[in-house]
DNA sequence: GTCTATATCCAGATAGAC
DNA sequence: GTCTATCTGGATATAGAC
């Protein structure tokens, strides 16, 4: 067929003014907060008229939908990015300080992808499997740092979610938490790993 | 004046409605969520019209406000009311489990109080003071466990405040985070104040 | 104290012209 | 693809009768 030999110049458009939606949503979230979002301010603010958005989006959940999936996307490339280390502290620390840092960068995305804060909404199948994927790139982190205890993991998990509560919660902007990833994790690595012995004085 | 030979019966009722619009208020946020609160609907839950409302409260936000302070005024009743050990880590422990056991126990509280998930509306000052109070309480417990380092308070809060985020957010209703408490306890107070010595072991 | 009536505005969503 | 016009229902809040 005669489409093939073509680039879809159409459904280009469609997906480049579907990301002008997002990042419209993104702006208005981050100054109404999630739940001020609405479709007429979306609208105003590209130019259109509210109806518009419709023939992009099929209902104002589908935008916190796509937000949703856009913010673990988000998440899993911050991850795939970076230079992992191979000694089991370093891991860990690294680990920490991408989601913590990631959180604190934008404190509408981290309500959206891990408070419960918008009455009704619900990700949908393919939004919370990139969640899921998400959490699983921390399992897999954890790992290969030759941990695999499941109550140890979600011990991991509260404490990265702890300092990244705290910094978005109470000092957004700042550093108060995000200065203290570093003692944090070597608390935690003590703990599961055992102190490290004082083998590499000298 | 006769006024203070009397109960003031008609403050009484007053107060009695006041405190009634607000349990419609909790109710309502439990199952529609702190946002999904309407004025509507707490009136048609006491069987009165919308408008009556307003000789009890000023405005949307004003109860809001009373629900924030009667939340603060909750873990602060909680606090007095334990029998609080002397040793740290058991002063630690009981510490961490009142306030995580208090987030898990109410999703919506949890997000009034410690989330900023409402858009526009900010506590009172004297609501707000009352929350300074709540966590000058758990500074004062910290500091009786003979802790003073402001780096490791902010560590403690972030290790309770993750606990409890993580079972809020995760698990609502369970206990997978919350059994974890005394292992963090564990790991955080061998962190502060080392590693017990074995001594009371026989 | 509580009501009815109303003001004002906003929300998300749909129909159908162009 | 985007628009106008409209639907339907919601919100908070105020005025003023009783």
């Amino acid at each position: 067929m005669l489409d093939e030999q073509f680039r879809d110049r159409r459904a280009e458009r469609r997906e480049a003014t579907r990301a002008e939606i997002l990042d419209a949503a993104w702006d208005l979230a981050r100054t109404a907060g999630l739940a001020g979002v609405s479709l007429r301010d979306i609208a105003r603010r590209i130019g259109m008229r509210p109806p518009s958005l419709y023939w992009y989006f099929d209902s104002k959940h589908a935008i916190y939908d796509a937000m949703f999936a856009e913010g673990n996307r988000q998440l899993l490339a911050r991850f795939e990015e970076q230079n992992w280390p191979t000694d089991p502290r370093e891991l860990l620390s690294l680990s920490a300080r991408v989601f913590v840092e990631f959180s604190a960068e934008d404190v509408q995305r981290y309500q959206l992808l891990f408070q419960r804060t918008i009455p009704d909404f619900e990700p949908s199948p393919g939004s919370y499997a990139l969640a899921v994927q998400a959490l699983e790139q921390m399992r897999t982190l954890f790992t290969a740092a030759g941990l695999s205890d499941p109550g140890q993991f979600d011990l991991w998990t509260a404490l990265t979610a702890g300092l990244a509560a705290q910094q978005t919660a109470n000092d957004p902007g700042g550093d108060q938490w995000l200065r203290l990833i570093d003692e944090a994790v070597g608390m935690y690595a003590d703990h599961v790993l055992g102190k490290p012995t004082a083998a590499k004085n000298e």
